[in-house]
Order: C-alpha cells, then sequence, then structure tokens
RNA sequence: CGGGGUGUGGCGCAGUUGGUAGCGCACUUGACUGGGGGUCAAGGGGUCGCAAGUUCAAGUCUUGUCACUCCGACCA
C-alpha cells in the first residue's frame, strides 16, 4: 500500500489529485487553473496522440494549424455559438507593457482596434479560413484536424479534468451533402469508441445529446460516455454534426455538380487531455496509477537488485540483454539501473506510476535463470523461467490490457441501473450511482427538473436507443418512446 | 459569483496567555546496508503570502489585500 496516500474510499477527489500529483503528472502551476503537464504525464498524453493521430490518418484525415487568436467580431457570427462560448473567454485587448513608477504596465496607446479572443474552439475561424478553400464540389470533402491548446475561463478547474487551458485535438470536416457529414461525424465516434475502449480499456456508451446538452451551434452532437469509478460518468468524446450552421454564417458555398450554389455541410469532432483524467479514474486504484499496457510509457520496468559490485554488474548486464529481447519485439522497456535508490524504493515507485509489468531480477535469479514478474493490475507476483520471457511478457501485456477493460466493463454493468419510478431514480442515485436508464418525456423541461433536483442529467440518448419499448416518463409520467441514460457527470 | 478551508525551509505540518521559529519527509556528507518505500552519525536550508496598524516586542492581535484549494452554479 502507498504511504500517505488517500484512498479512494475515504475521499475519491483527493485520491484523483494526489495520484496526479505524487504520480508525477501534472503539478498546479503559477496561473490560476492551468497545470503544468510533466513528462511522465505528457509522455501518457503522447501515447494516445499518436494512437488518435494514426486512426485519423487511417480515416482519411489531415493535420493542420490555425491561429490561437480570433477576431472578436467572428463569434457573432454564429448567434447559438457566441451564446455557448461567450462567458468563459480569455481576451486580449493590448499589445504593449511598459515601464511606470508602480513597475511594469499594459500601455493604454497599445489599444487594439479590435479585441482577440484566445480559442476556446476552432470553429469560427476555420469556417473564415474554409471560405477561401472551397469553390466547387471538387473541393470537397475537407478533412482536417487540429492538434492545439485552447482557452475555456471555467468557473472551477480540476487537474485534467477542467484546466483554462487545456490540449485536445478538434477535426473540422467540410462536405458537399448532408449525408456524408452526417456520416463522418458518426464515424469519427466509432474512431473514439475503438480508442477508449482498445487503447484506454475504457469501455464507453454512444449516444446523442440532447438538446441541453448539445454544443453551441451544432445540429446533433455524439458523444460517449464512461463511468467513473466514483459513479460519475464522464464525457470521453464528442463529435457534432454542424449542419449548414457555419457555412452560412461564414458564407462558405460551392457549385454541386448540377451547377447549383450550395452551402457546405461541416462536422467538428474533439478529444482533450482529459482524457487523461479518464484513464485516471477508470483503473487507477488504492496503490497509484494503473496503466493499460498500450498506453503506458513503459510497459514493463525492469528492476535489478544487488550487493556487491560483482553481482551489481552481471544483473544489470542481464538487464540489459532482456530490455534489448523486449525491444525488439516493439515492447517498451525501463531499465531502472538507478544506483541512487533501492529496490523497495524503486517496487513503490513504479507501482505508483502505473507501470503494467515489473521484472526484478537478482543474484538469485541469475542462479537459476529466473525473473520475478509482477503485474500492477492484479498486484501479484510469480517467479518465472526466463526461457520464453519475451512470449510471456507479451501474453501478459495481453491479458492485462483485456484484465483492466474486462474490470472496467464490469464495473459499468453492476452499475447500470434501469428503474421505473421517481422514488428508484433518486434511490438509485443516491445510494449506488451509475449510470440510470430511464424513460423520459423528451421534454427540456423536465431533463431542466430533474437536474434541478437531483444534480443527474441526460448523458445521453443512447445510440442503440431502443424504441419499440414504450413506457411512461420516471419523472412525469408522460408517455416515453425509450429509455435514456441519466447520471452525475463530471 | 455564493459557501467553507489553507497560506510558516523543496513538500507535508506544529507553533499555548504576543518574547525573535520547530517537527516529519526530502536534501548534503560518510559508514553500514540492498529480494517491498533501510539504519546510524554529522550537516545545510525559512525576513512565517503581501501591506499597513497596535506594541518595548507580532508567525501569534487588528484591518486590508492577494493567492491557492474544496463544495455549489457553468462547462470538455
Amino acid at each position: 500500500m502507498a504511504k500517505n496516500f488517500t484512498s479512494r474510499k475515504e475521499d475519491y477527489s483527493q485520491w484523483y489529485n494526489e495520484i496526479v500529483i505524487k504520480a508525477d503528472l501534472a503539478d498546479y502551476s503559477a496561473v490560476r487553473g492551468s497545470m503544468v503537464i510533466k513528462p511522465y504525464g505528457y509522455a501518457i498524453w503522447e501515447m494516445m496522440q499518436a494512437a488518435l493521430d494514426k486512426k485519423f490518418k487511417d480515416t482519411g484525415h489531415v493535420n493542420a494549424y490555425f491561429p490561437l487568436f480570433i477576431p472578436k467580431s467572428f463569434f457573432s457570427k454564429e448567434a447559438k455559438h457566441v451564446e455557448g462560448f461567450a462567458k468563459e473567454c480569455a481576451v486580449v485587448t493590448h499589445y504593449r507593457l511598459k515601464n511606470d513608477e508602480t513597475g511594469v504596465v499594459v500601455d493604454p496607446d497599445a489599444k487594439l482596434e479590435e479585441e482577440l479572443i484566445v480559442r476556446p474552439t476552432s470553429e469560427t475561424i476555420i469556417w473564415d479560413t474554409y471560405k477561401k478553400w472551397v469553390q466547387s464540389w471538387r473541393d470537397l470533402p475537407i478533412l482536417v484536424n487540429q492538434w492545439a491548446n485552447v482557452v475555456r475561463w471555467e468557473m472551477r478547474t480540476r487537474l485534467f479534468l477542467r484546466t483554462s487551458e487545456f490540449l485536445w485535438q478538434e477535426g473540422h470536416t467540410a462536405h458537399a451533402t448532408r449525408l456524408e457529414a452526417e456520416e463522418e461525424a458518426k464515424k469519427m465516434l466509432g474512431v473514439y469508441t475503438d480508442f477508449a475502449e482498445n487503447f484506454m480499456a475504457m469501455p464507453v456508451l454512444q449516444g446523442i445529446k440532447t438538446e441541453n446538452e448539445r454544443f453551441a451551434g451544432a445540429l446533433e452532437t455524439y458523444c460517449i460516455e464512461a463511468l467513473m469509478q466514483d459513479g460519475k460518468a464522464l464525457q470521453a468524446g464528442t463529435s457534432h454534426f454542424l449542419g449548414q450552421n457555419f457555412a452560412k454564417a461564414f458564407d462558405v458555398k460551392f457549385l454541386s455538380k448540377e451547377n447549383k450554389l450550395e452551402y457546405v455541410w461541416a462536422t467538428s469532432w474533439g478529444v482533450s487531455t482529459r482524457l487523461m483524467g479518464a484513464l485516471i479514474m477508470t483503473h487507477s486504484d488504492d496503490s497509484g496509477l494503473v496503466l493499460p499496457p498500450k498506453l503506458a510509457p513503459f510497459q514493463v520496468v525492469i528492476v535489478p537488485i544487488y550487493r556487491k559490485e560483482e553481482e551489481k554488474i552481471t544483473v544489470i548486464e542481464k538487464g540489459k540483454q532482456i530490455k534489448a529481447e523486449l525491444e525488439r519485439v516493439g515492447i517498451r522497456v525501463k531499465l531502472d539501473d538507478r544506483d541512487t535508490q533501492k529496490p523497495g524504493f524503486k517496487f513503490a515507485e513504479w507501482e505508483f506510476k502505473g507501470v503494467p509489468l515489473r521484472i526484478a531480477i537478482g543474484p538469485r535469479d541469475i542462479t537459476n535463470n529466473t525473473v520475478e514478474l509482477a503485474r500492477r493490475d492484479t498486484l501479484t507476483k510469480s517467479v518465472t523461467d526466463m526461457e520464453g520471457l519475451r512470449e510471456q511478457v507479451l501474453d501478459l501485456l495481453d491479458e492485462i490490457q483485456n484484465n483492466l477493460f474486462a474490470k472496467a466493463l464490469d464495473f459499468r454493468n453492476t452499475h447500470t441501473t434501469v428503474v421505473n419510478s421517481w422514488d428508484e431514480f433518486k434511490d438509485v442515485l443516491e445510494n449506488k450511482g451509475g449510470f440510470i436508464m430511464a424513460h423520459w418525456d423528451g421534454t427540456s423541461e423536465t431533463e431542466e427538473q430533474i437536474k434541478a433536483e437531483t444534480k443527474a442529467t441526460i448523458r445521453s440518448i443512447p445510440l442503440d436507443y431502443d424504441n419499440s419499448e414504450e413506457g411512461v416518463c420516471v419523472y412525469s409520467g408522460k408517455p416515453s418512446k425509450g429509455r435514456v441514460v441519466f447520471a452525475k457527470s463530471y
């Protein structure tokens, strides 16, 4: 058990914060609501980026980069969009400082003609650009992704889950037809789902947002929702079908094959460093971080154990051999040959940092031609023969990946409850948490009242929404065409 | 923006009715150690968030101010 570490049961929020800080993922910075992502945390983000980026490219997308600053006037072009983001924008008003008696001050003479908004998302600047790129149906589709930082001036921030500045990717696509855009939005939701489940080992529920929860400016918001260990839902990714809203706002038209002038159809989709929070809260335990092998910067850590100098030489030599052998098949290995820390310390440290597999080698192992293998997910150890180690490691990494997913899926299944009455709804929400499948009358009023009374929101209307099962709304008693997913959320 | 909490060596904290700052971890050096966060010894490091005020004397009292954090409202 980790020293000086709060358990999930004691205080889930504190447990989360401590993991982030003590596992060296990130730290608070001098700037309110902004964090420093430390090398180990950034390495995990880079693993995520690499996997996602490959998926984007495999589905025909290319990367580009658009400006951080957006002219203020751009925001007023799409009414819903400005409404959604106006309250959380950082605004640049001046471009110069100067010295006076009190020190450095903003130079009042350096006021910008038009204020610049630090992007909270890039639809506006990108659609202003697409106007120049699109004339003909032959210019479509545009399938562009951007890796960037964005700023949303949130009231309350939490490491990774909600910071004022965060890293993300935002895909912005332009299409000739409605159908093609809708399919793109769904396709990218599929990409996110695949990534969440097969890389993060995090089961997600695919769905559609209700009007209340929809992205500002979208006709339809598709989302994946994950369930955290404290029973709260976390929106892990969104993909928006934007219709022609932005094309109309920025006047992006093209001549179709039929020689007709038409507005372009759009999508946008994104996931952020929030996924780091999701990853932590899905798998980690009271001994610290637990990483799925596919995203672990180090999949295997080798800890040499020795007393005398001769032992050190043989043991580290063996460690290097094993490392090289594992790396030959693409396994990411760290040989922790630091002479400044004791083995016990290293065990504890790597365990806390979530490395999936640990190999310990000491003089005993050299004699017996064995190693000690320890699994992070089950915290079990076994002594195993050096022969066939590589295959065993490969198998174990797979097994750990699968086991983490299975565990998370099992948790979600046991924390998904079908409820049929209002009392039951409140009881489950209060005492059990998790996803609640309940009938809803389809109105925003009901949704808002439920939120006001219980803090639960409709996470999504499931994509596999079963509209054959009719019933009555759990709150209003009015007719309902199917069950939707309620939960308290991050 | 409302409500709570906290600001004292790098980190976590203590500091009584005001009397000039201490503990644990970390750090440095050395020895012994080394299969789950070692032991012993000797060291280094703080104008107590900031600013005024009361006082012979302020970490401590008063006023103001700033920052961070937690719980809400808002959001990915």
